[in-house]
DNA sequence: GATGAATGAGGTTTCATTCAT
DNA sequence: GATGAATGAAACCTCATTCAT
């Protein structure tokens, strides 16, 4: 999962899961202002362990984010080879936010660089490419983008969580309303042009 | 539109709008974290003429949300009485969305008490009349309830922040596409039941 | 009261009295901690009153201390012209450490100056002609002195205040101990010599 | 003297005690209100590093009333365990009054929790053993019981504090005066039933 | 590589005091 | 004379980060 470069030792790479772990939980149940304290106490490490692993914060942040983005290009691309488009730009929708459930990949945008932003852009290729199949089946709208659907993801799990006491599953109802206003049927024409990808 | 009590001498008043405009901006510029001396700044007064307008930064973020949801309110239950359903409810989410801006109104939730709590409830009434209309007039599906459409009224501008650089009016769009969603028309029965309210 | 100087406006003069003694109760409940404006509140005025009858905080103690000065050195010479010259003493420090009570007058001490200083001098040569008189008497030791009488004031009623959950009359207890220690049978030389008055 | 459980890095036991140290004289001379930042920078330290010691105020006070309280304790242990009853408690008292100096115990109290009050309760203990032995052996009265004894430590330092500018031997002068009142020659009977320990 | 300790920068809040009404 | 409002200074405390072991 990390990807790329260097060998890590043994104990030291399982340190490392152990963090992303431990900081993915704690930024889930406290927001992004969630203590490196915190997370290394739960990780079960010394404060100065988690700097070892990672620069700063921000750091840490964003090989979550990137980790999120490289699982859900990960799916994407598998589904791409399923072959009912409409079942595979469904699945992926459902996939992605019930593995993002309550945490917000919105945290860290673009204000940040390199890294995550390449990996941003290859799962903003990889939905695409399941839009536009999705697309050309007749499934969804002729003028909704993979850009779209990108920027969807994350929609019903944060609509589900303006309610103070939801139910888990709440954000189901809002992926399967979303999901009806994408469909052809009944659709209007939109005021807003699609939004290009930067 | 600060509704209550007491008279307040005209230079307080004043201040306690510079101070309601600067939070919001700092809110929306910063996130949660903005800080109160920035906000003092950016109002033009000491950081403690802060603490004299709003016991504590919890109050002040109450303030703010709570005079969001008071407004929306006014507006719903001006648009309760206008002729055409369907424009009503459009036209509620077009002026709560275009007032929320960048804000989130989540910010807060339920964790605080009383005062807000009752400001969204009666939000919450207004909005679940407009739909009820709506439902009845058969502009939107038959289960949809208030509380879906209170939860989504933030959507679309979260939706459209998650794209790096986007339009500003992009928000739009999406509500376009979430307003399709709730149409009769080609309606899909949905995974989950809705919501009860607290 | 008040003693000197201007004439002062009913009203105002109402207002300083009610101010003293909220300053007083406020104290007796937070220590010297007790904020200005709970005494104002206390008082029923507002903060700003405060200022206009004392110039500081420290002033409003000054006038708390010096007050209770005036008073023990009213009392003290008034039982100097009754005849039992041990009822006398004995009944002076009751007196003194029932008016006292959680009151700690060595708030301030000798870090101001003027007029505080003046009155406890006043009452320092009051105390000392009570016990002077005590002394030849036969009641007390031949060598206390009157300053030993007056740092011993306070003595009871701190002693008790170390108690954690004592009854509001244990001072009494201490005082009956300490009067019996000043009392010549059984008494033993002591280490140091009696201090200077400055 | 800092007795309990973890090993501390050589460094940071050091600092403790620099801490400590700094903390009790900045006390001394400020009284309860001296600051964090006067304590960090009379101990050569930064400001947060108090707290990574202590995590708040109180909890240094906290260390520094228990530690008082556990020196004090070891000492009437010893004492408890030499031939002469008198001079035994005589010395209790001594030594206590000569280390606490211008500190007042009376700081914390009982308002705080568990460890400071257990301590404290440990010492009342022992020097209720000092206390039962002195009068077991005709040194005190009958009706002077451990407790008293407890709430008497502090008062002869408490009342040369009241003396604007006493000699720093002074409250000798006022233990030997306590002293003489609670010996059996020429007591006289008490108006207030001992205080019971909570 | 891992850790305990130290730290500088900054956060919210309190408070005595001043000023304009 | 009384007040509501404003304020500067300072308090306690937190936290991401660095350093020596």
């Amino acid at each position: 999962m990390t990807s790329s470069a260097r060998p890590l030792r043994a104990d030291a790479a399982r340190n490392r899961e152990l963090l992303l772990a431990a900081a993915e939980e704690e930024f889930a149940a406290r927001g992004i202002d969630a203590s490196i304290a915190d997370i290394a106490d739960r990780a079960g490490v010394a404060k100065a362990t988690v700097f070892s692993h990672f620069a700063s914060k921000e750091e840490l942040i964003a090989a979550i984010v990137g980790g999120h983005f490289a699982t859900l290009t990960a799916v994407a691309r598998r589904l791409l080879a399923t072959a009912d488009p409409e079942a595979a730009l469904s699945e992926f929708l459902t996939v992605a936010a019930d593995g993002i459930k309550q945490q917000d990949l919105t945290f860290l945008r673009a204000d940040d660089d390199s890294r995550v932003t390449e990996l941003r852009n290859e799962l903003h290729v990889a939905v695409s490419a399941l839009t536009d199949r999705a697309r050309a089946a007749g499934v969804i709208r002729a003028d909704i983008t993979g850009t779209d659907v990108f920027l969807l993801i994350c929609a019903p799990v944060h609509i589900a969580g303006c309610h103070p006491t939801a139910h888990p599953d709440l954000w189901r109802r809002y992926q399967a309303i979303i999901f009806d206003g994408l469909r052809p049927s009944g659709a209007n024409s939109l005021p807003q042009p699609p939004p290009s990808w930067p």
